[in-house]
DNA sequence: TCTAGAATGATTATGTCG
DNA sequence: CGACATAATCATTCTAGA
């Protein structure tokens, strides 16, 4: 399995845009030779296209290291690099219950131990991380044994500039010369070589699975090993994520990791590493140095006009394409968030889901707002057909009644994006104040003020001088949502508008599933995901595809519960399971739904796209943040299904 | 304490002008 | 081509009032 840069060339039809006069063939995908980074990177376990067996196994056997749980987790600790001592004193303190607050605990207290540690534990320290000792000697003598940090940033790019030199010249090593993967520090010593454990890679044994689903989740395979140890051989896949989680949870982990696997080094154990916080901090920096690196070689452009393989009425159309052997179903997947994230966001996630090339799509081109959206599926996009009668397409057939009021300066046709939050009172309020000061046609100014505020908070007229938010039920119908689909039940008007700005436009997305209806004419088992206020169950509903099984995995409660009043108001015969927490959706679970109902058909989910929205003033920490890192739940329980249903299927066979 | 409302820029991409 | 302007954006935090 290789995780190369170059999507599959596409062959766009040129023909003149009647438009806005741009150019059609936007796309730079064929990427292919641009980018010969001198590295090589672990071939990753071709587990994907083949059976894995067993799912997860329970961890009925205690660990090789006493009885009592107490010292199991302590045990636990130690094993990851922190001192008894410091570990016992911790979980004094915290309790043995949380795990996530002890290894907090640990992270900051081996943090803050570390500077006035003597000089030769620093430079111990380091060696530990897998930098030669005449390196770390020399950098630390150069920098003093104060600043950690610098230390660390000089330590990286000694390493980056050798395993640069070293590896061009052996550029024969490897089969990956198409593979860009990035890393700037490779000079691991203390990373396994993995050729001498085979057993370890093969897909069809245990820890090669788990193995496979910890890099899909963001680490590379010799850290998956690496935890894979720490929590022992026994451990499921839900122990060891959780791991990961609670590395998450401390600040520590980046999840963008997995993509710069180390290359096989000799000799040394992994054993060697000794700090599980020191190994993350290090993980950031290398984030900081590559994203310098690569920035410009590999930026995913959107297309423009943002229309994704074609909408409907636009002359554009592309038909057909050729995926990656690893993408192909069954199951169909589906896959969308903002497509205004940070830079290098897009091509993460598509690296992520098999290479497949993003689908960027506008709503506009839908119905009377945008919605710029990435779209990630392996589905067909041939014979796509829209939803009809297709919903108000401009402002004015969608809101007729406010036609009088719209001033002639206010040219808008189409919305901005529908959010989470709408304008205050005190807004519109001043707006209307600044219209009224003047009679007859305002003063270019103000005209041009409450334009912007207009666009930037989406408002439209309801009256002389007066501007309003939109209200949920024009939200709801915006997005092809059944009138008052999210009224009621005990949600707040603020819910609402945050259950609605978080969801599908349903006719985009229903043009993009029509492709199912010939393919699954007696209905489909669904796997959503993060599945909210149930864009894709409406939109395949509306499609007219039966909905036989449905697996809907959503945090908020209010999200469940219209959903399962839609459900019961649509008088929906198949069944609806609901799941808290993606978290929880692990191998056991997944396996007995599975085997419930013979396979999901389609596994579709847009994970929390608030770390990557420009609206967030605060955290827009890309696909590392919080929540959105959830995405790499998405990857995994995508991985989850596809190895279940291929070893399901091969056992029948 | 709880909640709804109000206040709070930055990161991208793209267009314009010299 | 580069400096500058324009434009869009599935949000979080603070705070006043219940």
């Amino acid at each position: 399995m290789l995780r190369s840069f170059s999507w599959p060339i596409l062959q766009v039809k040129k023909m003149v845009d009647n438009n806005s006069g741009g150019e059609a063939d936007n796309f730079d995908w064929d990427t292919e030779d641009d980018l010969e980074i001198d590295n090589y990177a672990i071939s990753a376990p071709s587990g994907l296209s083949t059976p894995c067996g067993e799912a997860v196994l329970g961890s009925a056997e205690a660990g090789s290291s006493g009885n009592s749980p107490n010292s199991k987790i302590i045990d636990h600790f130690v094993g990851m690099g922190f001192s008894r001592e410091m570990v016992a004193k911790v979980v004094e303190e915290k309790g043995e219950e949380n795990s996530d607050l002890i290894l907090e605990a640990l992270l900051e207290y081996s943090a803050s131990t570390l500077p006035s540690s003597s000089n030769s534990k620093l430079i111990d320290h380091f060696v530990g991380m897998g930098f030669s000792e005449e390196m770390v000697v020399k950098v630390v003598q150069e920098n003093g044994e104060g600043n950690t940090d610098s230390i660390l940033e000089t330590l990286l790019t000694y390493s980056a500039l050798e395993t640069t030199a070293s590896v061009q010249q052996n550029p024969d090593s490897g089969n990956c010369s198409s593979d860009y993967e990035g890393s700037l520090l490779n000079d691991f010593s203390d990373f396994d070589s993995f050729s001498e454990s085979e057993e370890i890679m093969s897909p069809s044994s245990e820890e090669g699975r788990k193995l496979l689903h910890l890099t899909k989740m963001g680490y590379s395979e010799a850290e998956a090993s690496v935890v894979m140890e720490r929590c022992g051989p026994d451990s499921t896949i839900e122990e060891l994520t959780d791991f990961i989680r609670a590395a998450q949870i401390a600040k520590a982990a980046d999840a963008l990791f997995p993509l710069e696997d180390k290359p096989f080094s000799n000799g040394s154990s992994h054993k060697k590493r000794r700090n599980w916080g020191y190994d993350l901090l290090l993980r950031k920096k290398k984030l900081k140095l590559e994203k310098r690196f690569d920035e410009d070689d590999d930026a995913v452009h959107l297309p423009n006009p943002m229309i994704g393989f074609g909408v409907p009425n636009e002359p554009d159309q592309i038909t057909n394409r050729v995926l990656p052997e690893a993408a192909l179903g069954p199951p169909y997947f589906y896959y969308e968030n903002v497509a205004l994230a940070p830079k290098g966001v897009w091509t993460t996630i598509s690296r992520f889901l098999y290479d497949v090339e993003p689908e960027f799509v506008d709503s506009k081109f839908f119905c009377a707002a945008a919605r710029k959206r990435g779209y990630v599926h392996n589905l067909p996009i041939d014979n796509r057909f829209p939803l009809l009668p297709f919903p108000p397409r401009t402002i004015h057939e969608a809101f007729p009644l406010t036609r009088k009021w719209w001033p002639s300066w206010d040219t808008r046709t189409k919305l901005n994006c529908l959010q989470t939050c709408i304008a205050s009172a005190r807004l519109t309020d001043k707006i209307r104040k600044a219209l009224e000061d003047s009679d007859g046609e305002p003063p270019l100014g103000i005209q041009k003020f409450v334009l912007e505020q207009c666009r930037k908070w989406n408002l439209v007229w309801v009256g002389r001088n007066k501007v309003a938010p939109l209200e949920p039920d024009e939200v709801e119908m915006l997005l092809g949502f059944p009138r008052n689909h999210t009224r009621g039940g005990g949600i707040s008007r603020t819910d609402r508008y945050k259950s609605l700005g978080n969801s599908f436009q349903i006719d985009t997305v229903a043009y993009h599933f029509s492709v199912l209806k010939d393919k699954f004419p007696g209905g489909i088992n669904l796997l959503s995901l993060f599945s909210g206020i149930g864009g894709a169950e409406v939109a395949l509903h509306q499609l007219g595809i039966p909905l036989k099984n449905v697996v809907a995995v959503e945090i908020a409660e209010v999200n469940r519960n219209i959903l399962r009043s839609w459900w019961e108001q649509t008088n929906q015969r198949g069944t609806l399971t609901d799941i808290q927490d993606v978290q929880e959706l692990n191998g056991d679970r997944l396996e007995q739904l599975i085997k419930n109902f013979g396979g999901f058909d389609l596994v579709v989910g847009g994970s929390p796209c608030n770390n990557l929205t420009g609206s967030n003033r605060y955290h827009r920490d890309g696909l590392e943040g919080k929540d959105s890192a959830l995405f790499f739940d998405f990857c995994r329980i995508l991985d989850l299904v596809k190895c279940i249903m291929n070893g399901t299927k091969s056992m029948i066979v």
